[in-house]
DNA sequence: CTAATGACATTTG
DNA sequence: ACAAATGCCATTA
C-alpha cells in the first residue's frame, strides 16, 4: 500500500539521477536524501528495474562507502562504463574516490 | 492486509 | 580494517 508521500518513488529517483553529469557518480544514499527519504533500499530496486536505459545513468550510482556495488549487466560492465566516462576506479577494491567524483545533489 | 525481498547503510564482533 | 548481523523503505506476491 502506498502512503500519500510515496507516489512514484521510482520516478523521483530517476528524475534526480538524470541530473548527475558524465564523469561523476552519486550514491544510493544521496538520491534517497535528495528525496527527503531514507529508502536507500528502494532506490536500489528502482535502479534494478531501470526502465529508461540511456536517459537514466544507473551505472553512476554506487555505494556510500565508495564501492561500485551491483549492476544488472554485471559489476565489470558497470565499472567499464564509468571508466570510459572518466571516473577512476581501483580495479582491486572496486572503489571510487568519492572526494573527487561524487556529485552532490543537495 | 501480511509476508518476503533487494543494484543499501550502519553497527558489531 | 574487514565480515557478519541488524535495520531500513518501497514494492511485489
Amino acid at each position: 500500500m502506498k502512503n500519500h508521500n510515496s507516489k512514484n518513488f521510482y520516478e523521483k529517483c530517476y528524475n534526480v539521477l538524470k541530473k548527475v553529469p558524465k564523469g561523476k557518480v552519486t550514491t544510493y544514499r544521496e538520491i534517497a536524501r535528495a528525496l527527503h527519504s531514507k529508502a536507500y533500499r528502494a532506490v536500489g530496486s528502482a535502479m534494478h528495474c531501470n526502465p529508461y536505459s540511456p536517459k537514466v545513468p544507473c551505472h553512476r550510482v554506487i555505494n556510500s562507502s565508495g564501492k561500485v556495488g551491483e549492476f544488472a549487466s554485471g559489476t565489470k560492465m558497470k565499472i567499464a562504463m564509468l571508466v570510459k566516462e572518466g571516473v577512476e576506479i581501483d580495479k582491486k577494491t572496486q572503489t571510487v574516490n568519492l572526494k573527487k567524483f561524487l556529485y552532490r545533489l543537495t
